[in-house]
DNA sequence: GATGAATGAGTATTCATTCAT
DNA sequence: GATGAATGAATACTCATTCAT
């Protein structure tokens, strides 16, 4: 910390999209920062390729770097699964925006769920990092809660052009999203479109039918509540 | 040699439901029998409680015997998530026999998925052992596909009445169940009935509306394919 | 031992040979005395098969018998050995009192030697036994030094007629039989008959020639010795 | 990076006799290479004082060192006992070397057996790895087919001489060097020179007379027998 | 900053031996 | 007497995390 702060050679992306973000607001070094990138990259294989039983070893080995810069970067291996899934759902949230700029406001949602869903189910690391209550869930959870706000603009469209339940709310979006991830579980490597069954049902699930539809029961999760369900429970390792 | 076998009163079908099954056909001794119930009642707990995290050593401790003896019963950790699975894929079974007993197919057909869903969102464990690719898999994996055949007669009946989609198969019933477990995750013990949203919005995408349902998207999983899928895939422990 | 001792059923073999030995002198009920050979036969297969890291269990299974059978006619695994070793070494006595008849007093001991070296060659279990420091070693000692002194006879014709170096002892004979198992035990199954290379040298060693032959250094060691040499020696486990 | 690479004194053979070689060809850090070292020390006074029945924990701690670190260096407990008895094995072989310069061939190749027949009897570990079957057995087959080769030199000297059998081949070597083992483990601590006594018998054997010697019976084992012999024998565990 | 060596608590599993049935 | 169920200390090995070089 003794470093002095790098300055303007941030270029234009600057520290943006992806994100830096060191704790303070400090942009990375530059080399920093690109050890940051490779052991993203790299733990995205691995873990894509193993699970997340794989080591940090593993990862810093897969990335060229020795595990204490991986401990650098991140203070624990679910920081990392986090940052992992933070990234995918910065992704996610760019997919919205842009499905936002739909015609029609249903295609776009739908057209974001799909996209979403498959670039999720193409991802074993991410998949597990949604589904198991293991690793990085805290950070997960967060990750996840903070999706949340950003889909809100097209779900506002879908829902005023009645073609939406009403009472779909964000959270039951994300939820949605991590569900279809079972199904893409279930049809592992051997049936890789096998979520789209599962997707298509929640899908036409979600629509309202000229006929109406019914409420869902209780109330959906604020964000709050969707980052607090998950990040309080303590397990025990794993 | 003083120990009769078995007395006349053991009907066909042996001892029952849960059935003892040491390797071979004999049934198990009396005490052995007692404590194998009592280390899958511990189990279920722990593993309840705490996930699959939870030691063998702390099954054996709740059930207030030695580890030695759960070895005794269930050769690795595995099998006795399996043999708890197994329990509880029985109990579905005849759940799902008995919905086939209702007047009307669908409401037979929805209350077995209700109730199938509430069973396993109740139970942490049984949750984790659906959901993570990691424990038990295989022996779930084939559990799961024994469940598949059980319910098709429930399908059917839907199927014939014209309020299913038509190309529901089981497999997909089985990932719908499955599926409804990442909202329960979600939910936590701090939004227990949470599941029941997604669970609204599969139930009513599943459902064949008069104007007709589009198909879905690809062929079901066979029972093979099923307990395939999971079975063949080899995580490097976890 | 509240039994009535069994009487005169004993038969002409009566409890010579093999010898039943309870620990008191009282012979074994007959059944006791089946099961006590039962397990002896199972254990030399079993241990030649998989070396002694086979389990009780497998030996009783092996016997057809419960592994608290075992316990019954041999207070540990140790003893079993022993008893294993003693059986044979009961052979290899016999085997000395015969060739003590041969005419010519080298050919006898040669003779002797070569058939006690065969035998143990062919078994693995007991090859191990003598080789290695872990199993039974007390039980095997004091087995073995029970070897020396029914070997004294054929030492004493063979120094005698001046074809025997002088000074070899009974302790000498039993240091020879078993070196040559580490021969056998390096040819293995696959070279069965790799030790007769080592045997011959040590037979042309023991050999007094015509120019005279030089002394052994220092002392062989007594029946005691040769028990308590290694009896003593306390390894943990294994 | 502030590390410089081994510096320009390390000679063609790099860090000296035992050397370091920790998988790809770069050499141990400095401090890793002193563990190394130290580990190697411990195993040998722990081994040598308790026998293989010793734990990794029990070398670690001796060495100073906590387990993780033992496994750092050895991949398990066989790997230990293999690199142990490789650093022997590399002094048996200076010291046949030196023995060749002796300017009576028997005599070299006596005083090579002798030394190192002592070095063995000396350390019961070593003892342990060379005869019993169970540990590092693959590594110790391979190290002590390694030295066969080294040895030839010495045989060769010595059977052109005449003063030798001329059908001993280096793998009878070896298998006496073994042989001698097992009366040293008779003799135990409580009479640590009584393995000179069998070494006598075994070098007279070894020995050509005027008047000639028979054959040795059947074939000596190539390099790659003397090997595979050991390596290929499958004991379960122990 | 980067590296990789060190650490050691933690886990699954085995098996000799005891004891209730 | 026979059986096999119960026991739990013991052991090898892993891997997240820290820290000296």
């Amino acid at each position: 910390m003794s470093e002095p702060p790098p300055r303007a050679d941030a270029g234009p992306a600057g520290p943006a999209t992806t994100g830096p973000a060191p704790g303070d607001g400090r942009p990375l070094r530059r080399d920093a920062e690109r050890n940051r990138r490779r052991i993203l990259a790299a733990a995205r294989d691995v873990f894509a390729d193993r699970g997340f039983a794989a080591t940090l070893d593993d990862v810093a080995h897969a990335a060229g770097l020795g595990v204490g810069t991986v401990y650098r970067r991140f203070p624990d291996k679910d920081a990392l699964v986090e940052a992992l899934f933070e990234e995918r759902i910065t992704g996610l949230t760019e997919l919205a925006e842009q499905q936002a700029l739909a015609e029609d406001p249903w295609t776009g949602l739908a057209g974001f769920l799909e996209a979403a869903s498959k670039l999720m189910a193409d991802d074993r690391g991410l998949r597990q990092a949604v589904m198991s209550p293991h690793h990085g869930r805290a950070g997960v959870a967060v990750a996840r809660s903070q999706l949340a706000p950003r889909v809100e603009g097209l779900l506002q469209r879908a829902r005023d052009s009645g073609q939406l339940r009403p009472d779909v709310a964000a959270s039951d979006l994300v939820t949605t999203l991590e569900a279809v991830q079972v199904a893409a579980e279930i049809g592992g490597t051997a049936h890789p479109e096998h979520w789209r069954r599962l997707f298509a049902v929640l899908l036409d699930g979600l629509r309202c039918r000229p006929e109406g539809c019914a409420a869902l029961p209780g109330a959906p999760l604020s964000e709050q509540e969707l980052a607090e369900a998950m990040g309080l429970r303590k397990t025990r390792r794993h």
